[in-house]
DNA sequence: GTATCTGCAAAACATTTGCAATTCT
DNA sequence: AGAATTGCAAATGTTTTGCAGATAC
């Protein structure tokens, strides 16, 4: 776990105020980088903060997003997803293991791919297969 | 409105029987590419078939994109849209005016790119900004 | 002491499921 | 008749909203 001190720092540079579980929340997706949703995040929560409610855990995601300090991964369909990095990158998907990878990519290249009649600002890679992992286990 | 029996073969082809419903939800795909959600489908189907139900229309779309007649469309994150095309092709959100439209790259090209520990098999490109028509405007 | 934040309960959506009535062959 | 399809009503699951009490500055 980081220092609260940074997490305060970083909830404040959005100009939003570093309450308790507003901290905890921004210490959990730093620590889960697999892509948690709300409804992760808050049964992880609470654990440790028993009186955590639902509400608190949607109004803090909305807010850090609007803030820009996380991103919305949207990827599911049903159910939003987390992620604590805001960077350009991609995610990939593994049907077998379920799990959600981060994978970089040069979003330059992109743009020289598609040469088309829009002003691009943000580009999102979603990939579906199979992970190294879950193949070599056949 | 592509004749009847084509779509007939289209729907059929994948094993599915083509009733009046399932025909006119296949029409209607094929000629609202831009990514319409189940509730607009119903909307505006209603007012050919006063008696649809929004259960036939959520049975339809899924047992279509089981055959791979169509595809689903996550970028929303609550709200699944529905594409007639099939094939590999990116999907472009323009901010200001909302529309969701299609563009084509070289899934090649994105292989190339990301070199990584998996087996791609399915790659979703997603791009959000301004489009040509609404970036003129200003 | 006034703004903000939290969390309960209820509401608002999207989607699925159970089941009886209808339709097709 | 028998099997598949439709559509109503109810259930499920995710996210939002209204509001009263608690907390922070």
């Amino acid at each position: 776990m980081s220092s609260n001190l940074e997490l305060t720092k970083y909830i404040s540079s959005a100009g939003i105020r570093p309450s308790y579980q507003r901290i905890k929340i921004m210490d959990y997706l730093q620590a889960n980088t697999e892509h948690p949703t709300a409804d992760m995040i808050y049964n992880d929560l609470r654990e440790d903060i028993t009186t955590l409610s639902k509400t608190t855990v949607y109004n803090t995601l909305n807010l850090f997003v609007k803030g820009g300090l996380i991103a919305e991964v949207k990827i599911d369909g049903n159910q939003v997803r987390y992620d604590y990095n805001t960077g350009t990158h991609g995610h990939f998907y593994c049907k077998i293991c379920g799990e959600i990878s981060d994978f970089l990519f040069q979003e330059k290249k992109i743009d020289m791919i598609s040469k088309h009649s829009f002003k691009a600002e943000n580009v999102h890679l979603y990939v579906e297969g199979v992970c190294k992992a879950c193949s070599t286990k056949e």
